[in-house]
RNA sequence: GCCCCCAUAGCUCAGUGGAUAGAGCGCUGCCCUCCGGAGGCAGAAGCGUAGGUUCGAGUCCUACUGGGGGUACCA
């Protein structure tokens, strides 16, 4: 089905084709159509108000504009009532009947209810997490997580075909601590006299997780490691750290299709190229500083070894890039640019990338560089999430990788829940800053949404079964029996397709999760209300209300799963 | 210094240039205890400051104030 959004603006549109070839209008080109809920529910079920923008462009009165588009609107199934208001607001009613037959309709789609056609035929590419495994999870990274996760969902809800990717770079300065680390803990658990170097030593890997990989690795291959080289521990290091990566994610309910590792880029020569071009492209140059520095630090530093410079400037970056340093081995953004290049050859046409509020001058400074290489830039879009801060007895909770001391994803599942972890780590806005309050996510309370939002869909699951045990059917429900609530309760459902739509053209994924707990509020207190069994329900009622449930657990599973939550039956 | 993000109720946050700005927690008072109470009803309370654009600004622009992030040789 499609959105009813789209529907109304349909609608719109013909109208005013007609009424411009009637003569009622004069011809202008309709700007983009904003069909909205209005903001009072007596006025209605959805409002345009484009007759007001377009007053000057059709040198009218909004009112008459409005009125003229009123009277040119082909009729629909869904709509009972137009009218244009004051001071030039178009008002839609939506039918009860026709409201009333979307609960057949709703249980007939099942877990595709909600699956609009924007993105059919065509492929998208998320990425997400891409964590180098130095260590497990911590919390920075689960936000990303749930953010790049829910986004592939909701894409694969809008109609792409989703691939999700992990990119890592497994060489690199961490890479070999970790080698070293490990290779001192295996030393150590051998009984042999090794310096464990300071815990303000940057080099060393303190966590926990490494003395059990080295007692992991005795129990496979005994004393025979001792003269081994860093690189073999780094290797059995980064093995494990993937393993134990994947497993937590597996508890969150995500799964990557492909790991991409950055050195392949070195090994087919990608990173190279993608310097040459830029070369050829006359946008490098060789200087020890910036060329738009002044002569005197220009003078001053003349003596240093010279570094490659991006002028990405002249594509309207605010200062040019090192790509080379001048030890001669590249920055970040060179392989960032070549993995780039890499990702939009591959076809896609869409490609999400979930990074960190510490990547927003990276991933520009990655765009000018494809501008400047003739990619097309139009098919990434960036979520940059600003960091999460975790709260404990009301303070922030300071984290560290190196150090061990900070919270891993799987401690917080440990002490919560996967539910209540992706649901808190989804209900905010990702250019917002996220305070993780740990003891409130701790507490099994209805302080947290997460349980209000299930127990909703728990409840009709409470009810179906409750109708199973005294085998009363809904066989023939009459849904003109339904009450005005219920259809209120419909209508919000309804807007699941609108809200699928707008949250993947804004790559806004917390919209769902406020969607959820908007659902259940409706929910809730109609349970209290519109009983299914009870004194005076008659059995016609009772089959149309039980018909009525059944379409609302098909909707709290599908809204649940599109956040990758889980649909308990009981609590 | 320069660049990016943020500022809305006591707290945590929604809000697509449209009509009387919403929710959760907390607070105050009440109801129910029934398809599993992790429940329901009602109430008090708000757009950082100053300009500008617009028929219309929480939303767009400028400045300011406050908080966060970035600013080659960590990714």
């Amino acid at each position: 089905m499609d959105s009813l959004l789209n529907a109304h603006a349909g609608l719109i549109h013909r109208a005013v084709a007609a009424a411009q070839a009637a003569g009622d209008l004069p011809t202008f080109e309709l700007p983009a159509v904003e069909i909205k809920p209005p903001a009072r529910a007596e006025m209605g079920d959805y409002a345009y108000a484009g007759a007001l923008a377009v007053a000057k462009l059709a040198g009218m009165k909004p009112l008459d504009i409005a009125q003229a588009i009123v009277k040119h609107l082909p009729a629909a199934e869904f709509v009972a009532g137009v009218e244009a208001v004051p001071p030039g607001f178009i008002n839609f009613r939506l039918s009860a009947d026709w409201l009333r037959a979307q609960v057949d309709t709703i249980i007939t789609e099942g877990d595709a209810f909600g699956t609009i056609s924007l993105g059919a035929g065509k492929r998208a590419q998320v990425e997400f997490v891409s964590a180098n495994p130095t260590g497990p999870l911590h919390i920075g990274r689960s936000r990303g997580a749930i953010v790049g996760d829910t986004m592939a969902r909701l894409l694969e809800a809008a109609g792409y075909a989703v691939e999700r990717e992990y990119y890592f770079n497994n060489a690199g300065m961490q890479m070999k601590h970790l080698g070293t680390s490990l290779q001192i803990r295996y030393l150590q658990q051998l009984g042999a006299d090794v310096v464990q170097p300071a815990p303000d030593d940057g080099t060393f890997y303190q966590g926990e997780y490494l003395i059990d990989f080295a007692k992991d690795l005795i129990a496979e291959v005994g004393g025979a490691w001792r003269d081994r080289p860093w690189e073999d521990f780094k290797e059995y290091a980064e093995k494990k750290m993937f393993g134990i990566i994947r497993d937590t994610l597996k508890r969150i309910s995500i799964e990557h299709d492909v790991f991409f590792n950055e050195n392949s880029l070195y090994e087919s020569g990608a990173v190279w190229d993608t310097l040459k071009a830029l070369e050829a492209a006359g946008l490098i140059y060789e200087s020890a500083v910036r060329e738009s520095e002044p002569d005197d630090v220009k003078a001053e530093n003349a003596h240093l070894p010279p570094a490659k410079w991006f002028r990405s400037t002249a594509l309207g970056d605010v200062e040019d890039r090192v790509v080379l340093k001048n030890d001669g081995s590249p920055t970040y953004t060179l392989p960032d640019i070549a993995y780039h290049l890499n990702k939009l050859a591959r076809g896609f046409d869409l490609l999400v990338n979930v990074l960190g509020a510490d990547h927003d001058t990276e991933h520009k400074v990655v765009k000018y560089g494809l501008k400047a290489l003739g990619g097309d830039i139009s098919k990434i879009h960036v979520i940059i999430m600003q960091f999460v801060r975790l709260i404990r007895d009301g303070k922030e909770v300071k984290m560290s990788t190196r150090r061990g001391n900070y919270e891993t994803l799987d401690d917080l599942i440990d002490q919560t829940s996967p539910d209540a972890v992706r649901y808190m780590l989804l209900a905010r806005s990702a250019n917002s800053r996220l305070d993780f309050d740990l003891d409130l996510a701790v507490k099994q309370s209805s302080d947290n949404p997460v349980y209000y939002i299930q127990y909703a869909y728990v409840r009709t699951a409470g009810i179906l079964r409750e109708a199973d045990v005294r085998g009363f059917s809904d066989a023939d429900a009459d849904l003109s029996l339904l009450g005005g609530e219920e259809l209120a309760f419909i209508k919000r459902c309804l807007t699941l397709g609108d809200e699928i739509a707008l949250s993947t053209q804004t790559f806004e994924t917390h919209r769902i999760a406020f969607f959820a707990q908007d659902l259940a509020n409706l929910f809730h207190p109609m349970y209290d209300r519109v009983r299914v069994f009870g004194e005076g329900i008659d059995d016609d009622i009772a089959r149309a209300r039980l018909r009525f449930y059944k379409g609302a657990n098909v909707v709290f599973r599908r809204v649940l799963s599109l956040m990758g939550m889980s649909t308990p039956d009981r609590m």
